[in-house]
DNA sequence: GACATTCTAGCTATCTCGGG
DNA sequence: CCCGAGATAGCTAGAATGTC
């Protein structure tokens, strides 16, 4: 199958299917974001594997040293001659920026009948959903909850915390407002619709008959302007040192020596800001859609299982470990091999090697 | 091979600034 | 003055590398 991009591209900013994804795993940010880039360079692995011309000028976490005399470590690196790393025509960069959780404030409520308030409006919003959340009971290990909320679409709800559960309070792109389960195990099916809006209630701990609440905001990816900032600069960097030119239109494609080339996924998070960057600095930027990583996250989890899954995604394993190499090839095959989608073109690509260059191919 | 150190890259807290 | 968005600064898990 081939996923249809219209289903992912939006002109706003949203919080990606891939966080849904991997909420379900109940892992801390920075151990789970790591295997998310780490899975966008397998899958990039896997496609530059498939290509046994483009494989044997491969160098993988090359150090490269720019015009600048700074070294940069590119994940993906093609030279004439790799063995000697002689005469660079081509590098690739994966970036992937997360969804940011962000703590707003911790609440302490002590009595049956307090209650809080949390509202979920945006500027693109006519109106505003207020959620009231409302205390039951404390037991020594939880909490009675009721949430009702101001759009008067959903009845009220009484929820049971545990510490350390969280419930999600979300507001979909057709302006549903969704509350999760506690500890949400499966928020793919539960939150069925892009999500614009998403804050976490909390039960941080219970203690003299008091409960403290955390709250949270999910942010995507503020941070994506950063990421384009340092992929631009080695872009840079590279190109002035290989084919001496700053800009990437400053000589014809034909003339050019070296492409350079950066996968990212979770795209929703990259503004038109993040995007004019890298789009005005790098030759070629390819999305890899939300719906291709959650597949292969999926196929990991029913393969390894998903306590072990996350010990092998990682690329050191992928080049001595041929299952891993097979699980990755049927990924894209799944995807008939449409797994990258140019940004600038908006049409799925492939990578090939023409007139001993790096060229990217519409597909 | 076990353990320590360093490094990378993604995550998160804080600061800043502008609009209401 | 408050709030929120954008920008910056700082933090940290896991991988790579070094040392014994």
């Amino acid at each position: 199958m081939i996923i249809n991009m219209e289903t992912e591209l939006r002109d706003y900013l949203y919080i990606t299917n891939l966080y849904k994804c991997i909420t379900n795993y109940h892992r801390q940010g920075h151990q789970i974001g790591r295997k998310i880039g780490d899975m966008l360079e397998l899958l990039t692995l896997g496609v530059i594997y498939k290509k046994p011309d483009l494989k044997k000028h491969l160098i993988t976490e090359g150090k490269l040293t720019g015009y600048s005399s700074a070294n940069h470590n590119v994940e993906f690196c093609f030279f004439q001659n790799p063995k000697d790393e002689e005469n660079l025509f081509g590098a690739i960069e994966c970036k992937c920026v997360g969804v940011e959780t962000t703590k707003s404030k911790s609440i302490t409520l002590k009595n049956p009948g307090e209650f809080f308030n949390i509202n979920l409006s945006g500027k693109w919003t006519s109106f505003s959903t207020n959620v009231a959340c409302t205390i039951k009971d404390i037991s020594t290990t939880s909490v009675e909850i009721l949430l009702t909320n101001s759009a008067g679409d959903a009845v009220p709800t009484i929820y049971s915390l545990s510490v350390g559960q969280n419930i999600k309070l979300i507001l979909d792109e057709h302006n549903n407002f969704i509350c999760t389960t506690p500890n949400c195990e499966d928020m793919l099916t539960e939150v069925p619709q892009i999500i614009r809006i998403c804050k976490i209630i909390e039960l941080s701990k219970i203690s003299n008959n008091s409960c403290i609440f955390n709250l949270y905001n999910c942010i995507p990816g503020p941070q994506t302007i950063e990421k384009a900032k340092q992929a631009s600069l080695v872009a840079i960097d590279l190109r002035k040192k290989i084919d001496n030119i700053w800009n990437k239109t400053d000589l014809p494609s034909e003339q050019k020596k070296m492409t350079f080339i950066h996968v990212i996924c979770e795209a929703s998070h990259w503004g038109n800001k993040s995007k004019d960057i890298i789009s005005t600095y790098i030759d070629y930027n390819l999305i890899v859609p939300d719906a291709i990583m959650i597949y292969a996250f999926k196929k990991f989890e029913n393969i390894y299982g998903s306590e072990k899954m996350l010990k092998h995604i990682k690329k050191s394993q992928f080049k001595k470990d041929f299952q891993l190499q097979k699980v990755i090839s049927n990924i894209l095959d799944h995807f008939d091999n449409h797994i990258f989608y140019d940004l600038e073109t908006g049409q799925y690509v492939t990578l090939t090697i023409t007139n001993n260059k790096l060229c990217i191919q519409p597909i």
